[in-house]
DNA sequence: AAGACTATGATTAGCCC
DNA sequence: GGGGCTAATCATAGTCT
């Protein structure tokens, strides 16, 4: 009578594979009645398998329902959280881009100036010169 | 080292109850994951409580999502079948009640037979005694 | 094939820190 | 109050019928 333990793999022999699963199924489902039980609470498992026709529910179809609904609400407060996490990184994205273009906007004024003193400083006739020159180019 | 077992019931005791519901929880999270190793099936826990903000989903989410929208189809089915047997068995009191009608249609028309056949035997000095009579109350 | 049995492995209640 | 320990209970793989 050797009952040895069984390593944690999909049981290939189609009669033990059959045999055993009715009983982890059983016991699966008891343990969860159990939980319910001891803590006052709602737990269900549901089984599909290629043994049965119809899945296995436990431990009554309406706290699985019950518990369905609240999953699924549980899932769009997911949803919109995730969205909201986006919105903010967009936001965070956006606050750093705009400071980008401050910088930018102070540079290009500067450079405004400099240009403005560049032509009020030259001589008359090194104006002509520079007609047709590109001076955002140059900057 | 006294560990004796705890009888089936709701743990009133907030520490124990709230010490071994993890440990329940995780030994049924384990059992519904090597369900699925083991078979090679979909099975799936979902447990609320008190103690958790979120639910707990074993074994993972999506086929979680897969079981519930097989649960729903199942559900309908079942209210499908409902309805059917409803059916068929409105239909089997509909065939009772027609062959009431038949049977009695019958009998109503073998006694109108029976009042003709009277009407017809009777000398004419009857016909006045029975005038304003209720035969059909008196068959 | 399905149920009973049972040695063995797995889970866990109560403790301790 | 959470994590580790361990004795005790429980679950179950293999066997037999």
């Amino acid at each position: 009578m050797a009952r040895k333990k069984i390593k944690l793999a999909y049981i290939r022999d189609d009669a033990s594979r059959k045999a055993t699963f009715k009983k982890r199924k059983n016991g699966l489902m008891k343990k969860v009645k159990e939980l319910s039980i001891l803590y006052g609470i709602d737990s269900s498992a549901v089984v599909y398998s290629q043994y049965d026709t119809k899945p296995e529910v436990g431990p009554n179809p309406d706290v699985t329902r019950r518990i369905i609904a609240r999953f699924k609400q549980m899932q769009e407060m997911d949803k919109r959280k995730n969205m909201m996490n986006q919105k903010s990184i967009l936001r965070q994205q956006i606050v750093k881009v705009e400071e980008q273009l401050k910088k930018q906007n102070k540079e290009n004024q500067e450079k405004e100036i400099m240009i403005q003193s560049m032509y009020g400083s030259l001589p008359a006739d090194c104006l002509q010169n520079l007609s047709g020159t590109d001076l955002n180019g140059l900057l």
